[in-house]
DNA sequence: CCGCTCATGTAACTGGTTACATGATTTA
DNA sequence: TAAATCATGTAACCAGTTACATGAGCGG
């Protein structure tokens, strides 16, 4: 067997089945579409496949449950998946854990240059908008687990408003800075520092 | 023309090309590597088929440069590269820009339970150290960027130390939320909520 | 009986990664 | 002159997405 270094998605569907118990490919899917974030899809493209590829790694193991004629794969973790898990978690720490976190409107704002200064006015008002939504979802996120009493699920939430907190902070300071007359810059060209 | 909607990647790098003039693709792979986010590689393999992609979509266009026996392909920004950055930029903010930032150590987190409280103080602080080194990075990008006088730059810096700042803030409240004994779930099954 | 949710999959695609390859120019 | 950097690419691969397809069971 080749061993090869569990993906992201892979490592995090393991936490899912080593948390919830035996789980459906189904369920899974459940799961990863109420969290908060938005970096999988948890299509049926992406989980059925994956699922499957775990099992030949004997990360999972799976039985089928018979209730009348409606079948369910049951998913479950092996000692493999469990130390897999684990070594994933950290520590140490995998190199690919170690990031700046990657922000959208980060990226956006890196070129409000390229607005007016009454576009970028309307800019800091989209995005402050944007975060409304987003504490719409951790606030669902919240409620699902509120009751749960796991107080590592709680610290999701935690992160999330503590990061909704940050970024409105931030956006408070590209109001202020956006507000001054900036010009085009003025392309140094060959010399020109990113 | 198709005109379908440009990714993430190639919308920030027409956002390079019009913020630094006429870039070669070899530039702008530099400038991608000097960002702190790990976000993209900036491989040459995603830098030049994306840039010959933008060049046969009209988003940029490009001139040989020759130096002696040493050639380079300048590209720059088309008007419609420009309306597309614009674009990109919002308002309105694209439905993929409304997103809970995404951090690997959250998500690590969410499944602390299945290490010891030792090893939860371990991860920790293996957790705090990463952040030194994410810290380094915001400090080199800062330190390539202070001289220039873009304030939107200058805003990416300060993305980063807030997002530091908060990210340290929640760490000490993990440490907190796992100083406390907590058994393995006990595994609600098919009940249970995510 | 209609529509919704449960449940499982597949096929084609795609954007980006890894690894390889080549050659000119600059610097130690 | 050797190593590093500038500069441009290609080919194979891969994880995850989109879209499609099927059927059971359940509630109104």
């Amino acid at each position: 067997m080749p061993q090869r270094r569990l993906s992201e998605l892979e490592s995090f569907v393991l936490g899912l089945v080593w948390r919830h118990g035996p789980l459906t490919a189904y369920e899974i899917r459940r799961l990863l579409a109420q969290s908060p974030s938005t970096q999988w899809t948890a299509s049926a493209g992406s989980i059925y496949p994956l699922v499957a590829r775990l099992e030949r790694s004997r990360h999972l193991k799976s039985a089928l449950e018979r209730n009348g004629r409606r079948s369910r794969r049951n998913y479950a973790l092996t000692p493999l998946g469990h130390a897999a898990l684990q070594s994933w978690i950290g520590p140490p720490l995998d190199e690919q854990a170690i990031t700046v976190t990657h922000d959208p409107l980060r990226s956006r704002a890196r070129f409000l240059a390229a607005l007016t200064p009454s576009q970028r006015r309307r800019w800091v008002d989209a995005a402050l908008e944007a975060l409304v939504e987003v504490e719409r979802r951790v606030d669902a996120w919240h409620a699902l687990h509120a009751s749960a009493g796991d107080p590592f699920a709680a610290l999701v939430t935690r992160h999330g408003q503590l990061d909704l907190a940050f970024r409105r902070a931030w956006l408070r300071e590209v109001r202020a800075a956006g507000s001054g007359a900036v010009s085009r810059p003025a392309s140094a060209r060959r010399g020109a520092q990113p």
